[in-house]
DNA sequence: CAGATTTCAGCTAGACTGAGATAA
DNA sequence: CTTATCTCAGTCGAGCTGAAATCT
């Protein structure tokens, strides 16, 4: 508490945060909606696309869900021909899903769009200024990760 | 793409902003609920203790919904008895809402935890860090702004 | 046997749309 | 008359729980 400008960083940060998140997260939603899809499907279809041989519990794990729900958005992806569930070879019990062609489709668009938006976004910002934010970022979410880790052990 | 090193700076920008915003509305709801309430309804109530007079209109835009959602959520509110809703002496079609002593207490209790989050998200970043970090998600917040409000002009 | 994977059934809060009542 | 505010009704995708079937 150094001078009158400290009041002004007391709280901004998480407001900031979650409000460049929302902007963000409200461009995707736009965007997937044009392709008569929602944000976690597009998520869903993402992980797909980069892993190739996933099963559900996995992919609920990458999308910070759980394994019903995301049941329930690979239906939805599935009924709408982007993806296509198939048994895995090495264990009966778990599905693995791949793209359609379409999915594909989709998919890269939604990675164009993406880096796209983040480079828009980032408009104006020096390359150091990036470093210094994607590590303050690093080192919240490790603080984070770390406290989680600490209530659970209770 | 001088180095395989290159390849973890590409992206990562816009999914680091989604999962420490993510981990933050986790810990958020985890503590929410064991008020028995949810971050959206939380948020509401926030609103609602900062601005003494203040329309559900107003409300909705403050936590970037619609009326309709944030009547719901009211709804809710004031069935746990947390807010009281009554009529705008100067217009009588808006309802304004205010905090019984119990969301009171609620609200001081979240604020405590909020700021204590916080803090702890961002042990052993540099105030010199921190303040980049501010400045460069302001910078953000203008551009993906200015280019929502460049989308809405066609 | 225990443990993992998916799905069924049911519930809830929230997001959204369209329409209506009421009042500015 | 037009506009603003709230609410009712209905639909939907999502998140969650408990339970079951199937397989490792």
């Amino acid at each position: 508490m150094k001078s009158k400008e400290s009041y002004k960083h007391q709280a901004p940060l998480g407001y900031l945060i979650h409000e460049v998140a929302r902007l963000m997260k409200r461009r995707f939603e736009e965007e997937a909606k044009s392709h008569g899809i929602t944000l976690p499907q597009w998520r869903a279809l993402a992980q797909i696309a980069i892993n190739e041989r996933i099963t559900q519990v996995q992919l609920a794990a990458a999308s910070d869900t759980d394994p019903m729900t995301m049941s329930g958005v690979l239906d939805r992806l599935e009924k709408r021909g982007l993806i296509d569930r198939y048994a895995d070879p090495t264990d009966s019990r778990a599905k693995l899903a791949r793209l359609t062609p379409e999915g594909e489709e989709i998919f890269v668009t939604a990675r164009k769009v993406g880096l796209a938006m983040y480079e828009a976004a980032l408009e104006g910002v020096s390359e150091d200024d990036r470093n210094t934010v994607i590590a303050v970022l690093g080192k919240m979410r490790g603080n984070l990760l770390g406290q989680a880790a600490e209530l659970e052990e209770v």
